[in-house]
DNA sequence: AATCTGGTGACACTAATATGACAACGCATT
DNA sequence: AATGCGTTGTCATATTAGTGTCACCAGATT
């Protein structure tokens, strides 16, 4: 299941209204009427974010968060209130559940919206930098190969042939390409150590099976078959 | 310096209400008058949260978180801004440059502390300021490593190596980036100098064993394995 | 069959990292 | 000001990992 935030809201105009601000805004969005139906979705995959009104037939909105409080699963998942009463009382037991922000109704969108990032900010990782290609995951910023989940290893040159490759998943590159990209414009090496470097790749690739994904052009190069 | 939070606000009856609504829940005040008191005073030390009054004599508070966020040692520090205005335009410039929440003056001293307190819960343990990974423990207020609870001494330099990893783990750091975060923006030395420092933190963590965790990634830098 | 193109193992070589030694420095104490 | 101690940056050297090239082979193409 791909990154989402979780909106549960029962009236169906401020619903539309929230799907509509946060999806604009590049989030994918999940809506719930209630909060039980809102814990059928929490089961299929948990979200980045998830925005709960305060009034909710049957189970209301603090309920709900104290109940994502306790699971181990929710503990950290950071939670915005929307209340239409301004009372402080109520502002602060939403607090004291541990929810993180609160927003009240009317609300302008951007504010919302400008709410939900700093809060991902705090908790969300820094952007995921990783490429994922068939049982393949390459994670830039930790410079890591996972194959099926295992760790392997690698060197620089394959890294950074693996990277271009899957950064352009199907395109067929010929040998000058690939030495411009990989090894750089100004060294000068031989053609043919392209091939050397994408046997070498094939090699580390080839105990998961996965060698075959780097497919060889006849007459031209090299592209990984995504 | 001890774990505090910082106000700076130019009003003197203001400052005092913080002060003690603040104090009076468990937290050491540091207060400034200006921005740039303010900075002399983050010289000394980083505090858990900052509460910066948009309306400053000088540096206004904006002009002050945008520097904070622009300075590696602060630039997760959580802010909240204290505002007299409560247009839309000025909270949504306030989320753009990066702070993280902001209270409308009037505010009830309850509400704000409720909000220092869901703030410092997603940033970091309020009361002690701790790392730890793989039994290896970094306690940042007294300066101390712990290693299997047992007390490890350790250089300056290789502690904010330490820190850096611990606070990244898995991210991998190539020579020019520990400079720049380790030692700072503006002094020269050796890329080849990281290497013993990395040596000199491995022989540390060594009699226990943890020397391991500190990997490298050949033809980039370093990493935390976690 | 004669070519062409890519696959592959071996190997010498290069580049990158680990490590030990050291002189200079800062700091606290005398 | 002198002393001693721990820390720091740099260098020289040892060690290790990775690189580029080549020769030779096999399958494809003509």
């Amino acid at each position: 299941m791909p990154p989402y935030i979780l909106v549960v809201e029962d009236e169906p105009d401020i619903r539309e209204l929230l799907d509509f601000a946060i999806s604009r805004s590049g989030f994918s969005v999940i809506e719930a009427e209630t909060a039980e139906d809102a814990l059928k979705v929490l089961d299929r995959g948990t979200p980045e974010l998830i925005i709960i009104d305060w009034m909710l037939p049957g189970m209301d909105g603090i309920d709900l968060a104290k109940q994502l409080r306790a699971d181990e699963l929710t503990k950290e998942l950071p939670i915005i209130m929307l209340t239409a009463r301004g009372e402080e009382a109520d502002k602060l037991r939403s607090f004291e559940v541990g929810i993180d922000d609160y927003v009240t109704k009317p609300f302008s969108p951007k504010e919302l919206v400008a709410r939900i990032k700093a809060l991902l900010r705090r908790t969300g990782k820094p952007e995921d930098n990783t490429l994922s290609v068939a049982g393949i995951k390459l994670d830039l910023s930790s410079h890591r190969l996972y194959i099926n989940d295992k760790d392997v290893t690698i060197g620089p040159t394959e890294f950074k042939l693996l990277e271009l490759f899957m950064r352009n998943p199907n395109r067929a590159f010929d040998r000058s390409q690939l030495l411009d990209r990989v090894w750089g414009r100004s060294v000068y090496v031989e053609e043919r150590t392209v091939d050397v470097h994408v046997l070498r790749l094939r090699k580390v690739l080839k105990p998961s099976g996965r060698d075959h994904i780097i497919e060889t052009v006849r007459g031209l190069g090299y592209r990984l078959a995504a």
